[in-house]
DNA sequence: AGCACGCCGACT
DNA sequence: GTCGGCGTGCTC
């Protein structure tokens, strides 16, 4: 009987964002799965598209001529269940589509490539085929790269019917093979060859040895490569031993693997203190008896939650199961890798977004064939195909990163909860300072709060100094550098100890400005200002990538006063290399981090003592752990409170707590000096004195008194097109549309422009959307969608955002 | 997305 | 007259 199967095809649109039904050829029924990719032909003529399976009929409810399966991609499911319902729900939350929400699910390499190629199919004179196909009888046909005549030329072929235009469906995931040999015989027969060998024939007595030697192995499947190099043959005497029939020759998969030439010592348990024990005990008893139970796990810097997670693990892998961790980008240094590696060896896979597409592949490949049983890694590392997952771990819960900025937008912590109910396993989300969502769950009893609130070594926190900037710019002028913070340097070069600055990430740009009249060279694309790269010696724009050289004269006013200014990490470094030549500077932002591995060889040569100072921007505040580092500056502590974004408070506490744990963890005491011109603000005030309760209490009373998060759910619309009335116009219409379904409780924000207008030649225009609870509120959405496709097709962008991180 | 169909302007 | 512009509809 005739099986059909519903797929959901790769044409990402609102249209076709729905299963097609087909059937399932009779030479296809026992090898097509759910969760497999095939090729369909979809649409007219014969065009082939990849699709997933993602069910199994055995009578057609479609009412309409189905077209067949074309051929099968995978041999088994690379989409388990578990990940297609997921992957479902992700669309549905997100307003996304389905195919991609399912190439999301998956690693970058297995998206379908598609290519065209006009085949000949008759006889044409043969200067024709020459200039046409180059000799060949077919070519590949790509429209955005072709020259218009060949293509015009090409295409009437096909029209007379001589030619005929084929799709090509290709898949780039390939695995990395590797040559092995194996004996063939066992050590009696070895042993007759040998005997019966010349005695001149040194490479064979060699192999056969060698071979000989292998029977006797439980593992005798050799790389080809190390045969050579082990004894000292040619590839040619093992071919003509394979000829022989003393050895087979296999082909193996072999995994790139990114951590291969580092060394890891194991280590074992840490004794744990009192309030460790008592978080471990809890998580524990949840893994084992599989309650789906959400842990907030607030501890201050210093006070151990790494231990926490490692022995919650170890209990999950003790009983069977798996266990999946997310770390932050930035934090997934090589000393974290390091740590969980050493604990848990070869069972951990890294997932991060430093590998290569190949290197990501085979890490999930060894996930999927469950070789590693416990994942490490960054956002995207929450859709790693584990099964029977035991506990789930957020640390840095806090973190902004977890949020996806293009769409699917979801939230990494979202899907953990999703997983977890899924596994009926525990999490837990972990931070010093817990965004104000997740602390407020823990006060109402929704999330287990479990505290450590004491650093391991018993050490007081390091005291933090507020330097108030607007009294030191009387002194000190134009100067990044306070006298307090100057003083405090100085100590530390004196006394041989590191010092480690920080140079908040917004408005750290340098720009170059006209001192005659003040012009500042514009983007363009896009209402920003360009900002001067030192590296590759151009201005470049952070938004569109525009690049241009960098003026000599002014092009406003022709003279030729035109100097940079701000405080680029470059800036700062030229300062502190006049004040103090002697010391050792080294600086990492995103200029000296570009390269693969940079990042790792800065912290390398800093750990090592190679500098007295490490300058850099938010990427330090993560993960960096150097004894000898007494003292920490923050140069301009507030860039991040003037932002009209009602986080910008959150963020500021939450990095300066950050970075103040990052002074004086061993024997010796840290200090932190922090530059603010706002030295009164709560949040700067409450991080002074490590005060998070304090935080978080007045947080949630602004919080409540302008109605947002975590009071209020709020979701935020994006319109943009390439004339500014029509953005403004569509967000308009949205308000409207939306309203009559809305309760009198709904606050509509906007429209407005985005505080950037113009990016890259488009407009945007946004509505932020604040409320409880509304029934029809993502029904509505949804209908604005569609009802918004017409005008996609005339350029429109529109997005919807659930609990955006960023407002602005 | 990509392709066909269909209806209007300026050319071999 | 026809070639080609892009607005519209459809894809199991």
């Amino acid at each position: 009987m005739t099986q059909f199967a519903k797929i959901i095809v790769d044409v990402p649109t609102m249209q076709t964002d729905q299963p097609y039904t087909y059937s399932i050829p009779e030479l296809l029924t026992h090898q097509i799965e759910i969760g497999m990719r095939v090729v369909v032909p979809f649409g007219n003529g014969k065009r082939l598209v990849q699709g997933f399976v993602i069910e199994i009929i055995d009578n057609n409810q479609f009412d309409g001529d189905v077209k067949a399966i074309q051929s099968v991609v995978d041999l088994k499911p690379v989409v388990n269940t578990e990940l297609l319902d997921l992957s479902a729900w992700i669309a549905n939350e997100t307003f996304s589509f389905r195919i991609t929400a399912l190439q999301m699910v998956l690693p970058s390499v297995m998206r379908a490539t598609y290519k065209k190629r006009i085949q000949l199919i008759d006889e044409i004179d043969e200067s024709l085929q020459d200039k046409l196909f180059q000799g060949n009888d077919s070519i590949e046909f790509d429209s955005e790269h072709m020259d218009a005549e060949l293509m015009k030329e090409l295409l009437q072929l096909t029209k007379a019917g001589k030619a005929e235009l084929i799709y090509e469906v290709g898949n780039k995931a390939k695995f990395k093979m590797q040559l092995s040999i194996q004996p063939e015989l066992g050590f009696e027969a070895y042993e007759d060859i040998k005997n019966g060998l010349r005695k001149n024939a040194k490479q064979q007595h060699l192999l056969v040895n060698y071979l000989q030697s292998l029977t006797e192995n439980e593992n005798n499947l050799i790389p080809q490569k190390q045969v050579v190099k082990e004894i000292g043959i040619t590839t040619a005497t093992i071919t003509s031993g394979e000829k022989n029939g003393w050895l087979k020759k296999i082909e193996t998969e072999v995994y790139r693997d990114p951590y291969k030439d580092t060394v890891i010592e194991s280590t074992g348990m840490q004794k744990l203190t009192p309030d460790q024990d008592i978080a471990v005990t809890a998580v524990d008893e949840a893994i084992k008896n599989e309650i789906n139970k959400t842990f907030l796990l607030q501890g201050v810097t210093g006070s151990g939650k790494t231990e926490v997670y490692l022995q919650t693990i170890a209990k999950a892998l003790e009983l069977g199961k798996t266990a999946l961790m997310l770390v932050p980008e930035i934090a997934l240094t090589p000393q974290m890798v390091k740590r969980v590696k050493s604990r848990f060896g070869d069972l951990v896979a890294v997932l991060h977004s430093g590998l290569s597409d190949g290197e990501r592949y085979d890490e999930w490949r060894r996930i999927e064939r469950k070789e590693a049983q416990v994942v490490v890694g960054a956002r995207s590392a929450v859709f790693a195909p584990l099964d029977n997952i035991g506990i789930i771990i957020v640390d840095e819960e806090h973190e902004s990163s977890y949020k996806q900025e293009e769409t699917p937008r979801y939230h990494a912590r979202d899907i953990v909860l999703w997983r977890s109910q899924r596994h009926h396993c525990p999490v837990i989300l972990g931070s010093a300072t817990p965004s104000l969502e997740s602390r407020a769950r823990a006060q109402k009893g929704v999330y287990e709060w479990l505290q450590l609130p004491q650093r391991i070594n018993g050490q007081p926190m390091p005291e933090v100094t507020l330097v108030d900037m607007r009294e030191e710019m009387k002194n000190t002028g134009e100067s990044n550098f306070s006298e307090p913070l100057r003083n405090e340097i100085t100590k530390r070069l004196e006394k041989k100890e590191q010092t480690v600055l920080m140079l908040n990430r917004r408005g750290f740009s340098s720009f170059v400005m006209c001192r005659d009249c003040g012009f500042v060279l514009p983007c363009p694309n896009c209402d920003t200002s360009l900002t001067l790269h030192m590296d590759t010696h151009t201005m470049k724009c952070h938004y569109c990538g525009h690049e241009e050289g960098i003026p000599k004269i002014c092009p406003n006013c022709h003279s030729r006063k035109i100097r940079y200014y701000g405080t680029g990490t470059q800036k700062v470094e030229e300062e502190l290399k006049t004040l103090y030549p002697e010391a050792r500077i080294l600086r990492m932002d995103v200029d000296t981090t570009r390269k693969k591995g940079a990042h790792e060889k800065i912290l390398a040569k800093f750990g090592a003592k190679e500098a007295d100072i490490l300058l850099g921007t938010q990427m330090i505040a993560k993960g960096l752990d150097f004894p000898d580092v007494t003292l920490v500056g923050v140069l301009n502590a507030d860039t991040a409170l003037s932002l009209p974004d009602f986080r910008s408070s959150e963020r500021t506490f939450q990095l300066l707590t950050q970075v103040s744990g990052r002074a004086g963890r061993a024997d010796k005491e840290g200090q932190v000096v922090v530059q603010t011109f706002n030295p009164d603000h709560y949040a700067i005030q409450y991080a002074k004195h490590h005060d998070y309760e304090s935080f978080y209490r007045k947080e949630m009373a602004i919080r409540h008194m302008e109605n947002y998060p975590p009071y209020y759910y709020t979701i935020q619309l994006t319109a943009s097109y390439t004339d500014e009335a029509g953005a403004a116009k569509k967000m308009l219409e949205a308000v409207q549309f939306l309203k009559p379904a809305l309760s009198d409780k709904a606050i509509i924000l906007g429209p407005t422009p985005k505080s950037i207008m113009r990016v890259n030649n488009r407009f945007y225009y946004q509505v932020v959307i604040k409320y409880k609870s509304e029934e029809q509120l993502k029904e509505r959405l949804r209908e604005l969608m569609t009802k918004s496709q017409a005008e996609v097709r005339k350029g429109l962008r529109l997005t919807i955002d659930s609990e955006p991180v960023n407002f602005i």
